[in-house]
DNA sequence: AAAAGCCCCTGGATGC
DNA sequence: TGCATCCAGGGGCTTT
């Protein structure tokens, strides 16, 4: 489910009502991805210091060490003071002073893993390889293009991968291809400049626009308050194969590129 | 180094 | 109603 909008959508919802709680207690439901990386009892009287984001890793610092939260495809976090009992798929859950923090996962590919610091090994293996920020300042579109020049694979496919540029899942990467008019086959490094300023430009107002739209709300995602996204409503291509275009009302086609499903329009993304 | 496949897991939609 | 099949927002790991 969760890409970058959604993930910061996430982290928005309870930054600032979380900081500065102390943990209280933690309970683990069926195993995540990955272990936790250290005792549970070991971070009780800790305090939640901020809720960072990296990719579509939240990071939660706390004094000391911090927690790495991946919502993986069908993760979804609540942040309350009461929250209803806990149901067969909520799989982790850190009671602070201020709030309970819960995550939801039925297929469980999501995780929290702890780690002493940004440095450590275990958090470096997860964010060592991460590409750029793309809602950042220092998303640079000479840097982006220079990355894209290496890759020969399909720009979806590079878009997916995360190594050169990260946030971009399987929504977000057909609609910025579409608002940048390239098809998603085209080699990453056949790109012209411009046309990878185009797409530079067209990745951060669409992840920008979904983070102010709360995100896409496909299946069941919502914020830890709650609250759904409406982006999936304004999607131009993603899920609408077979319905006409909304520029120029072409049939929507649809392809699998590396087991996943793209969106294009055959007209507005000729090459 | 980079690309392509394979998995992890559950549940909802669709088709017979 | 029951059962099989396919598909789903991700990404690390192994193999070419």
């Amino acid at each position: 489910m969760p890409e970058l909008p959604e993930v910061e959508v996430t982290r928005l919802s309870f930054a600032d009502t979380i900081a500065g709680a102390k943990v209280l207690s933690l309970r683990l439901g069926k195993a995540l991805r990955w272990p936790l990386g250290c005792v549970p009892e070991q971070l009780i009287g800790r305090t939640v210091l901020a809720v960072r984001r990296r990719g579509k890793y939240l990071l939660i610092d706390l004094a000391p060490g911090l927690l790495l939260v991946h919502l993986g495809m069908s993760g979804s976090l609540r942040f309350a003071r009461h929250l209803p009992p806990a149901g067969a798929h909520d799989h982790f859950e850190m009671v602070t002073t201020q709030g309970t923090l819960r995550l939801h996962d039925p297929r469980r590919f999501g995780a929290v893993v702890y780690a002493d610091s940004e440095d450590a090994p275990n958090a470096r293996k997860l964010l060592g390889k991460l590409g750029l920020e793309p809602l950042s300042a220092d998303f640079d579109a000479r840097q982006f293009h220079a990355g894209l020049q290496r890759r020969k694979a399909p720009i979806k496919q590079v878009l997916l991968a995360g190594d050169v540029v990260v946030g971009v899942g399987n929504i977000y990467a057909s609609e910025a291809l579409f608002m940048a008019g390239i098809r998603p086959t085209v080699r990453a490094a056949s790109l012209s400049r411009p046309r990878v300023a185009k797409l530079h430009a067209a990745i951060r107002e669409v992840l920008a626009r979904a983070v102010a739209k709360g995100g896409s709300t496909l299946r069941d995602f919502s914020s830890t308050t709650g609250e759904n996204g409406y982006f999936q409503l304004e999607a131009m291509v993603y899920g609408r194969a077979g319905q006409p275009c909304r520029v120029c009302g072409a049939a929507i086609k649809t392809l699998r590129q590396g087991q996943r499903s793209t969106f294009y329009c055959p007209a507005c993304q000729k090459a």
